[in-house]
DNA sequence: TGACAGCACGAACGGTCGTACTATTATGCA
DNA sequence: TGCATAATAGTACGACCGTTCGTGCTGTCA
């Protein structure tokens, strides 16, 4: 029981790492079981389908992003420097966790043409995201750092957009200075917040 | 025109909607044939690799940009109005033009861990469009539009987020509201560039 | 009419995909 | 320590991948 869970750990895991360099079409059950130095159908045998791997990834991916960056962000004090902690880790500390870079940006460009319940799942996951983005710049506005007639499903979408150019242009154009726009687009998102 | 660059032209056409549609990934020599309701064999015959296909078909795009998104805009007066025609045309006219929305950045993510001369031609296409954009920001300077001391590059940063992210969370979401936040997040750019 | 090029075809190749079955080994409890 | 069972390996499958090859059509020009 014990061994089981352990090695499916280890599994998904790797399955993260594939995901986040290769992209998602590459997660393949061969390929990740080279990867992890299991047979195929060894490691099959724990998911019983390709899709339940998938998902079984992003609920992993899930679990880790909530634990890196929401959760450190939500011991910050409530307000502007909330929401700046959440941006902060996001662009640093969830980056860098997987090494080839935000996997819910890597994954979704690759799900959005593909119904089922992996895309389903990555949908919920961003709302989710969406809402606790748009409930931190409401208490912002409750603590008066932000201005009271902001527009706050606006400020979620000027919010993302600055992570998913980042991603965009830092990666596939491998521009050196996306990180610096990013911030600076931040910054300037946070003042016309005032 | 000869028969064969007809048929070509007419394969390559298909292979567009078919990327747009369902993804790069899923643009496999058998699906088009069947698209085209041509033979594997027959249809392989005019690209003589995938990979050169692959190029076909970013080439193709990337004309029907220009003469859709840019030429029109170039007809507008120098300046602002130039700027907001590259905007109203990506959105509307682009998107519309493609079933399943701006190919360039359906393909991106896909090619972005996938070195190889599609990959590279993409990567040129996109650097293009940014100095395109960075000129015509100049331009609006030198009228007197724009603020003298306007960052370029972070003027082309912001605009370019936003269309990513229109597509982004427009597509994969299925957020309604999504073209009005673009809207409202490109008059926000303008406003504060002045 | 005959030679020839351009174009499309069907068949087949070696590979990899996800998945199903069966056998073997390892683990954990009585 | 022995045994039930969980965990892994082995093998095979049908489907599809990109690609190659040989072979017909069809129209052009001598």
């Amino acid at each position: 029981m014990a061994k089981g869970e352990e090695t499916k750990r280890a599994i998904v895991d790797q399955a993260l790492e594939l995901v986040s360099t290769v992209g998602l079409d590459k997660l393949t059950i061969g390929a990740l079981a080279s990867a992890t130095g299991m047979s195929k159908s060894g490691l099959f045998a724990h998911f019983r389908s390709k899709e339940q791997l998938q998902l079984q990834v992003l609920e992993e991916a899930r679990q880790r992003f909530i634990d890196i960056v929401i959760a450190p962000a939500l011991k910050k004090p409530r307000g502007e420097a909330r929401i700046r902690a959440v941006f902060e880790s996001g662009m640093k500390r969830w980056e860098d966790h997987l090494p080839g870079g935000c996997i819910f940006h890597a994954v979704s460009a690759e799900l959005d043409d593909q119904p089922g319940p992996a895309r389903d799942y990555l949908i919920a996951i961003q709302r989710d995201y969406a809402e606790t983005l748009r409930r931190a710049a409401q208490i912002a506005i409750e603590e008066g750092e932000f201005r009271e007639d902001l527009d706050l499903d606006q400020f979620v979408f000027d919010f993302r957009s600055i992570t998913a150019a980042y991603h965009h242009f830092g990666r596939l154009l491998g521009d050196p200075n996306a990180e610096k726009r990013a911030h600076n687009a931040f910054e300037a998102l946070l003042a016309r917040s005032h």
